[in-house]
DNA sequence: CTTTAGCACTCAGAGGATCAGAGTGCTAAA
DNA sequence: TTTAGCACTCTGATCCTCTGAGTGCTAAAG
């Protein structure tokens, strides 16, 4: 059904995106004939152009203006057309430099990559962190910091760290903490969460001792909640503002709309994820199903953690953005992160 | 030399202030007779207008405009003028209610308390971690999580809980766990920053044998670290697209600039700081030293948590902001908040 | 059949010109 | 001291015009 198109058609194509991309004003025939410096005409280029409008390619604000993009016409764009973007040598290592310095903690590094690759890319940036399947708390260990507190601190398999503060109603000793760390670690973990049930619970007391039953309680409560969250995947979204940067966002209202509503989406859902095939994924304007993103573009990619757990880094941008040079700088830096943490 | 404005130039400023701030508008004599209703007539206004500005608290835009407050105008105002808003019953209960649920979590706590401020405003909030003076390490903890990695983790005297992941170049046993984690709570903890020093490292080690010397050495180092940091009293911006609500920042640069600026600080020298005697601080427009924020105001209010750390809140506006509103809804929450950590 | 030159046509946006209305300051009377 | 009245100022809205970029179509050229 689908004809292919014809090369000048692409080459045409490709060359409206390009300098759409840079000049954020409609094309006309004539800037394509200038940068294609073939030598065809600009009536050619006309004819094609009517063409590719009628097939979805691009589109035309009004009679006698130039033309611009349609999704589609981004879509060939970046799947077929676009040149590969070539990173000068300092770009991202300064980056990966400055956040090696942040390794031990990797809940701080999660959004700490999200403000890079914001800052990397100037346009708003999605941080997800990384979850690997069947997670489960590998280490526990209360911590008595006074008389009746303590704090719970949980290693996730993914290196995760948690931890939290519980006031008890009475005061704890030693002994009992010490008895308590040991029944938290010979009995919950490396359990999936969905085995932290009442069953074990009851039994952990039996072979404990009933006096610390409040803290296994609160303990596994809390893991449960803490991996509860973790499957959740929280979004973080970094250097909202530079979507100002971009003139089609300086309407009002649509810059908000567009931040609210991811800021407001607490599943992971709507973005365009990364698998073996498409390590980087990139949605287009109205392949958003979202109606505020309907005119932005999301390009999400992912890097790996030591423990094999997956996190996921992404810009939001609109729908004219520099996809070659966003998704490299993207793609890259998620690579050097990946590198960094397995090292 | 200042002379106290009479009471009718005081009314007048006023009216023309809450005008101001509802209509965004530049206010004319007209209008501020129909807001005081007394019997006034709108020429009387105007030469009590004229005087306000030839005083410096009004400006005029233009002639034959309206006028607008100085930022003089609005110090008056805030200092003496403005109505107290009262809240109404569950204007602040169920953000409070929906917090406690992250009690255990103190940092989290932090940037959660400014997203809600921020909500509860409709203006951007800002939100810097407790600290109290002083600040030490009360609790080591080193937790083994396989053969040759770590987890430290240090409770401070204001309850903050910090954690960093340390691998080792070497495997090391349950017993040199102990040994590190005795070691450091022994001689390591309940002291101030400064003094954490080689001499105490040197003492330690000779004590418990020189193979854990590895181990005291990031811990102290990640001690020493972590309370830097704290002192460095981080900034958390939150909810800065709600600037957007303002017309006033609707023009391309201004938002961003704003932001920026904030964002870039990373010390709180710039903004207005509570003490006993003020504890909600207003900074209105010009008295900002900052050039971006010379068109802003920025209240800032304290907090405090169990361990008597202050905490600070606050937002960001436009200098026409609902001071009574603002301010009212950020005491009263960053005092629901205050007695929830105390209770 | 494809390309191109030429031309008439369209339309948004820039640049005036006009005008109403809001608001002022001043003067003179109450 | 207050106020009514009035002349004056200035912005912002509205409307018009006009330019120029860009188009589609036609007919000739390759």
């Amino acid at each position: 059904m689908k004809l292919e198109l014809s090369e000048r058609k692409k080459q045409i194509l490709k060359a409206i995106v390009d300098d759409y991309i840079q000049t954020a004003e409609p094309v006309g025939s004539k800037a394509v004939t200038l940068r294609l410096n073939t030598n065809i005409s600009s009536a050619t280029v006309r004819n094609e152009m009517a063409e590719l409008e009628r097939l979805g390619y691009l589109e035309q604000p009004h009679t006698s203006a130039g033309r611009v993009p349609s999704s589609l016409g981004y879509r060939l764009y970046v799947d077929e057309l676009m040149n590969r973007y070539t990173l000068t040598r300092h770009e991202i290592e300064d980056a990966v430099q400055s956040i090696s310095l942040r390794m031990g903690e990797l809940d701080r590094l999660i959004t700490e990559a999200g403000r890079m690759v914001s800052e990397l890319t100037n346009q708003p940036a999605i941080a997800v962190s990384p979850v690997s399947e069947g997670e489960a708390v590998r280490r526990f260990e209360v911590i008595r910091v006074d008389e009746s507190t303590v704090v719970l601190v949980l290693v996730t398999t993914s290196d995760l760290i948690k931890n939290r503060i519980c006031r008890l109603n009475f005061p704890l000793s030693d002994l009992e903490v010490t008895a308590a760390n040991r029944a938290l670690n010979a009995h919950f973990t490396n359990i999936p969460i969905e085995e932290l049930t009442d069953v074990r619970i009851a039994q952990a007391e039996n072979e404990s001792g009933m006096e610390i039953s409040e803290i296994l309680v609160a303990a596994i409560d809390f893991a449960s909640e803490v991996l509860h969250l973790l499957m959740r995947r929280d979004i973080y979204l970094s250097g909202a503002s530079r979507i100002l940067n971009y003139p089609e966002f300086h309407e009002p209202g649509k810059a908000m709309a567009l931040l609210e509503c991811i800021a407001d989406h607490n599943t992971i859902d709507f973005l365009p994820l990364p698998d073996e095939r498409h390590p980087v994924r990139i949605r287009i304007g109205t392949e958003n199903r979202i109606a505020p993103l309907r005119d932005a573009s999301i390009i999400m990619t992912s890097y790996k953690t030591a423990k094999g757990a997956t996190g996921l880094l992404g810009v939001v941008g609109p729908t004219r953005m520099d996809y070659a040079k966003v998704s490299a700088r993207l793609k890259r830096f998620a690579d050097e992160l990946s590198d960094l943490l397995n090292s």
